[in-house]
DNA sequence: ACCTGAACACCGTTCAAGT
DNA sequence: ACCTGAACACCGTTCAAGT
């Protein structure tokens, strides 16, 4: 009666994908509560384990959170890759990838704050290196919108100036994590929040528009 | 021994300024770690009263969370309109408003990413109304900057239209949030970190040459 | 290798009681 | 009105033990 009804169909002592599973059910708890203050113990009885079970396959609390971050990033990269691949050119490929990725952290509010949360909170264990690697994966993919648009000249800005496209990617990046965060964080006024595709378009189309002129 | 040097200046049952000692606590310990985990406890133990004192004057954790963020809101609303004011004109109140917006943030980490996150999270104490009302107000500093250019004629933008001034400050407020987010969340490269006011400069400008040329 | 159960040192919050 | 102390139902993490 404790236990999840899809417990039972597994063997009762190795459980044989727990790690899948508990990865699984954080996933939900914090999709759920927006957060990420679910408790070890309610995620091991959710998973149908006992409390401790968890420590076999994560080392704490902090390095299951680094490795669902390090997944989210993985995620994002790809959703923004599948955007940039399937534009006809760099201008349609840098709003879709800007549509692309504001759609993404709304779409998993709790998972994405935790992706840029982490990076910062876990400098100490072993779940850091590939998270911030999964981090400048997804950064990556986002430079080479922007470097494609300045190699085939639509974009004013030099290809090979390596500060100015840093510059350049990071003020579209931090103006669609920032309308993001504005998003999920509830920040927006009623007339931004009830039309959240036109708004998010024209940001997007004014950054591109920067990009062009710069 | 185990109680802070500062309270022995201090009646030993009635505190006087319980109230403000812990508020001031709290954004030392929020800054100190970068986050609001600390405990209730810890915080009355740094207060040098008993482990349940802080419920005289703060319903719960959250209701105390929710006064800090409420009382950043309006710290960041006096450094903005203070930067506004000093600036000879609506080009040069831009550039002051964003570089002060941002280098507040990074001033104040924590108490910062407490901004932002309490408003979705505190939707049912009774601290949420002025918390709300704070948050509004510093919109309001940006909101004028921008009609104060769109009026004198130097922002691309009709100072009647309430929906462009509501896009244009969205716009302007994604870029200056995700900037600084990325920072705090150390998620720039070693590039621009190693030159945060310059960066900083160059985006905020980015942003007013949209505007001038919306 | 993977999991359990008891144990430790914590929490937030409540409640009755003191000043 | 403001504060204390005991109590309750939790935590994360460790450790010895089971399969």
């Amino acid at each position: 009666m404790d236990r999840p009804a899809a417990e039972a169909e597994r063997p009762a002592y190795h459980h044989g994908d727990l790690r899948r599973t508990l990865f699984d059910a954080a996933i939900a708890l914090i999709e759920e509560q927006q957060n990420w203050d679910f408790s070890l113990r309610e995620l091991a009885r959710r998973a149908g384990v006992s409390h401790n079970a968890p420590y076999s396959h994560f080392a704490s609390k902090s390095e299951l959170l680094a490795a669902l971050a390090t997944a989210g990033f993985e995620m994002l990269s790809e959703v923004m890759a599948q955007a940039a691949a399937a534009a006809p050119g760099p201008d349609a490929a840098y709003t879709a990838v800007g549509e692309a990725y504001v759609r993404f952290g709304r779409a998993h509010p709790g998972h994405y704050r935790l992706m840029f949360r982490s990076a910062s909170i876990s400098m100490d264990n072993s779940a850091t290196e590939p998270l911030m690697r999964a981090a400048h994966a997804a950064k990556r993919v986002m430079s080479n919108v922007v470097l494609e648009g300045a190699r085939a000249g639509v974009f004013a800005i030099d290809p090979e100036d390596q500060a100015a496209i840093e510059l350049a990617v990071l003020g579209c990046w931090s103006s669609g994590h920032g309308l993001t965060m504005l998003f999920l964080d509830k920040m927006l006024g009623e007339v931004s929040a009830s039309q959240p595709e036109r708004v998010i378009s024209k940001i997007v189309r004014a950054e591109l528009e920067g990009l062009r002129r710069r």
